[in-house]
RNA sequence: GGAGGGAUGGCCGAGUGGCUUAAGGCGGCGGUCUUGAAAACCGUUGAACGAAAGUUCCGUGGGUUCAAAUCCUACUCCCUCCGCCA
């Protein structure tokens, strides 16, 4: 959410950036219950004020009648059933106002950082680094889903079986492999990198979605139990931020990082035909997700840092990618500026996002209501609040698959997992 | 699922219609004393909006009243006991 007084008075300024991420927000109606609404405030107000300065005459007036039996108020009371009436039309009035005024701000995105690249979509996405290289092959790589069904360790019929359409199952050596990697990844975050882990609740409630941006906008991506106020998590930031939720931390617990695996739930709307093969978009999915709540003056060398702790993971599993910070058409709604990672996917020949690090700045714990206390600073100042995945589990369990296939059609496992796979080298599929 | 109890500032906790909308304590900050620290003592210290005056906030939403932390009501959450249960 934006800060209405910003907006206020910076109204051109934000709505010219917000064009260049393609929106168009209702500047008349939000200019026009923005003075309304100051409008009503200070009347109300001044008969507030009023009815707390009369209240006092009433109740001194009845003590001195009590004590010297002398004294009316009945004239005053019957003057402040007026006052009263005209404060709770005003008051609902008031209340009417904030609510459009919430709905207006809430579906506002947030403003792009100035070193966002202007652009329409993906095709402006700007790339900052390659590392590693491609993996030459002296046979024609397979796609993961290919190889996957061949060992018999990816089983697609079955989670359609047993769901429906983009869900899978893995079994036997692809199953441990995910296991693997989530520890893998929880470990270096937490031993290396400083993070705190946690395993939050999966499904959260919808004040809780509201907070990180999820709500009211994207309710259609997102997956609701019936007759409940449960949803599911699309990612752990959900949880994880909304941790700090109405709350005011302090300056020297800051920064706070903290890691999280957890399964994500996504309905994917609109992408009915894309990608359908394989394990690239499905309705489940594992991540291992970054969270950092920062002082705003460090946010932008956080992200670096964070970008840096996923890109870590490939680098272990010493595996080609790209680094790109995404343009101004293509950066989420709660984000002010976002690097993917882009893993390289041999049997696909092209790069695939594994990992979108970004940075909020102060748009979710405005949301959310996150504070910290500065010293010798009068009141409180909204965090930074910032995300990652370090990484997507299912994508990073497909990049192993493409980038270490063998031409009998096994899979090596990349030396860094080994210890966590009780020092098997190969994947050979079969149960076991 | 059944019965009962509860929710007050960062934390604990008093307050049951009007006497500034929150006593007191802890914690924090500043000071006195001290070589330094601790202890003791003194002072200070909630949040939001607003240029200010001022207004609002005692779990949340309704209601009663001239006036609500306080009375009524619905809901949410927490605790205890019983039942069920991985």
């Amino acid at each position: 959410m934006l800060d209405s007084k910003y907006l206020r008075e910076n109204i051109d300024f934000v709505v010219e950036r917000l064009s260049l991420r393609g929106e168009g927000i209702d500047t008349a109606g939000f200019v026009e219950l923005d003075k309304k609404r100051r409008g009503v405030l200070q009347r109300v107000e001044v008969l507030k004020h009023e009815r707390n300065v009369v209240s006092n005459e009433i109740a001194t007036i009845k003590k001195d009648k009590e004590k010297k039996g002398q004294g009316d108020a009945a004239e005053l009371i019957q003057k402040m059933k007026g006052v009263s009436n005209e404060i709770k039309e005003l008051d609902d009035e008031l209340n009417y106002i904030d609510e459009d005024l919430k709905k207006i701000l809430s579906l506002i995105p947030n403003i792009p950082h100035e070193s966002v690249p202007a652009g329409t979509s993906e095709e402006d996405n700007v790339e900052v680094r390659k590392w590693g290289t491609p993996p030459q092959f002296d046979f024609e790589p397979l796609d993961h889903a290919d190889i996957g069904e061949k060992l018999g360790i990816i089983d697609f019929a079955g989670g359609v079986k047993l769901a429906g359409s983009r869900f899978s199952m893995l079994s036997g050596h692809a199953a441990y492999l995910e296991r693997a990697l989530i520890s893998f990844m929880l470990d270096i975050h937490t031993r290396e990198h400083g993070y705190t882990e946690m395993l939050p609740p999966f499904m959260v409630n919808s004040k809780t979605m509201t907070g990180t941006g999820q709500l009211p906008k994207f309710a259609d991506d997102l997956f609701k139990i019936e007759d409940t106020d449960y949803w599911l998590i699309p990612t752990a930031e959900v949880p994880l931020t909304n941790i700090f939720r109405d709350e005011i931390v302090e300056e020297e617990d800051l920064p706070i990082y903290m890691t999280a695996y957890t399964p994500c739930f996504r309905k994917e709307a609109g992408s009915y035909g894309k990608d359908t093969r394989g394990l690239i978009r499905q309705h489940q999915f594992s991540k291992v997700e970054l969270v950092k709540f920062t002082k705003p003056e460090n946010s932008y060398d956080e992200l670096e840092k964070l970008l840096l702790n996923a890109e870590e993971i490939l680098k272990r599993l010493n595996i080609h990618y790209r680094v790109v910070n995404l343009s101004t058409g293509d950066i989420g709604f709660a984000a002010a500026k976002t690097y993917d990672i882009e893993v390289w996917l041999p049997g696909q020949n092209t790069f695939r996002e594994i990992s979108s690090c970004s940075n909020c700045e102060d748009f979710q714990a405005r949301r959310a209501n996150i504070r910290f206390r500065e010293k010798g600073k009068k009141g409180t100042s909204l965090v930074h609040t910032l995300n990652g995945s370090g990484l997507a589990v299912g994508r990073t369990l497909i990049a192993i698959f493409e980038n270490y296939q063998k031409s009998d059609g096994t899979i090596e496992v990349p030396e860094a997992l080994r210890p966590y796979m009780n020092g098997l080298k190969q994947i050979i599929g079969g149960c076991r």
